[in-house]
DNA sequence: AGATAATAGAAAATCGATATTATTAGACAT
DNA sequence: ATGTCTAATAATATCGATTTTCTATTATCT
């Protein structure tokens, strides 16, 4: 009796979370700049749909911090600020540090295999199609969690997950051609994690933000001096 | 003739924004109980608006953790557990000492000014509006954490409080009669804090929520039990 | 009977139009 | 000139109606 019945796979999405992925991408990608006014009938025009949608869209952004909401205003992208970047890259060591100790001492099987098998495929795309290498980077970060029992704690890591990626598109996708190897900083977290090793692994992968936080950040600087 | 300038500083609040603190407030006291089927055209009778702004309202409290949407067949309020309790707490304990220990690192005189009123204004309030009473305490709180200078942390607090503080609500308002003196605990943290003795106020705000949640705990599955 | 399919009803999502409010540009007085 | 008020314009916020999607019920078949 517990059978599902209405198992239609593909439902087309609501044009809400169409607007919603649209313009989420939009303003990570740096597409909607950072401070941009956001007006509906602009949205309107592009998205091809009604008001309603789009203004769902939006509210549903100003959750993510991604979009600001001025009562009787309209809306805006967020800014961007040097603190706002230091500020995410701390808050997201300390949060991710407290994750991943809780996901390792959960860490299953499954939860193993899962990262594995999103380390390989994120190892194997190749760096040309940027965005879907993001995506993919992502996951991997995000399995690493995953075992984590707090969900609120994860929505706030992919949070600022997505705040701080806004900063790397908006880097222009400046890459660190310093001494680092990105490939084998994945790999050693990878390994750490499938051992165990709490300690290893919050060490790794908290340098791994940091050195890329460091270099975002003299990126900025210079960008800015220039 | 119309007087009204854009120097009036009194503007009345837009219909989303009455939506949003009138639906926030029910379900904070458990008006709307957990799991509630939250249907627009019954609130749209007792708020007396269109369905557009309760929409955009309702979509507000997602992003608070308040109420949950899904895709296509509505929202319904946020359910409970003793897990999503237990998870809130813990999250709270380490994101408010965070945000204390960097708020007593940056305290400045005005800062301290206001803990004091607010305080003073918390101890004075007859517990018997409650409501009234909660919001002090809230205040009295959140401007212990107030110097801290990440608004992100500071969100977060506020978010995790609100949601803390509908389970005490759910709770009855059953009252902890063990031996705690809840005043004297509120007055030693904020002497803790003035004199930037950031490991003591720490000790003692945690113990404070640990304390209060442990009784709300227990109350639970009591309640659960009966 | 038990399960699937068809259908009617309810609710959500969306649209287009209207009412409100903010912004801009121009007129006027100091 | 400079600042303030006013009218016009643009954009937001909201409403009521329509379309689409879900849900519950009944009908049909094996």
């Amino acid at each position: 009796m517990a059978i599902k019945m209405h198992t239609d796979p593909a439902q087309e999405p609501s044009a809400t979370q169409r607007a919603y992925l649209a313009i989420r991408r939009m303003i990570l990608i740096g597409d909607l700049p950072p401070g941009e006014k956001l007006k509906i009938e602009k949205l309107r025009s592009i998205l091809e749909m009604g008001g309603s949608p789009i203004r769902e869209a939006l509210t549903l952004l100003v959750s993510d911090l991604l979009v600001e909401r001025l009562d009787q205003r309209g809306f805006r992208t967020a800014e961007i600020s040097p603190s706002n970047f230091a500020e995410i890259l701390n808050l997201r060591c300390h949060l991710e540090e407290m994750a991943l100790r809780e996901s390792l001492s959960n860490a299953d099987h499954a939860w193993e295999d899962k990262l594995v098998i999103t380390h390989h495929r994120m190892m194997r795309e190749p760096r040309t199609n940027v965005e879907r290498f993001e995506e993919l980077h992502k996951t991997f970060h995000m399995n690493l969690l995953n075992a984590c029992h707090s969900p609120v704690l994860l929505k706030f890591c992919n949070q600022l997950y997505d705040l701080n990626i806004r900063y790397r598109y908006l880097a222009g996708r400046a890459i660190d051609y310093s001494k680092r190897d990105i490939g084998k900083e994945h790999t050693d977290i990878m390994n750490a994690a499938v051992d165990r090793d709490a300690d290893a692994a919050c060490r790794m992968l908290l340098d791994h933000y940091r050195n890329t936080g460091a270099f975002l950040e003299k990126h900025f600087s210079t960008e800015a001096a220039e």
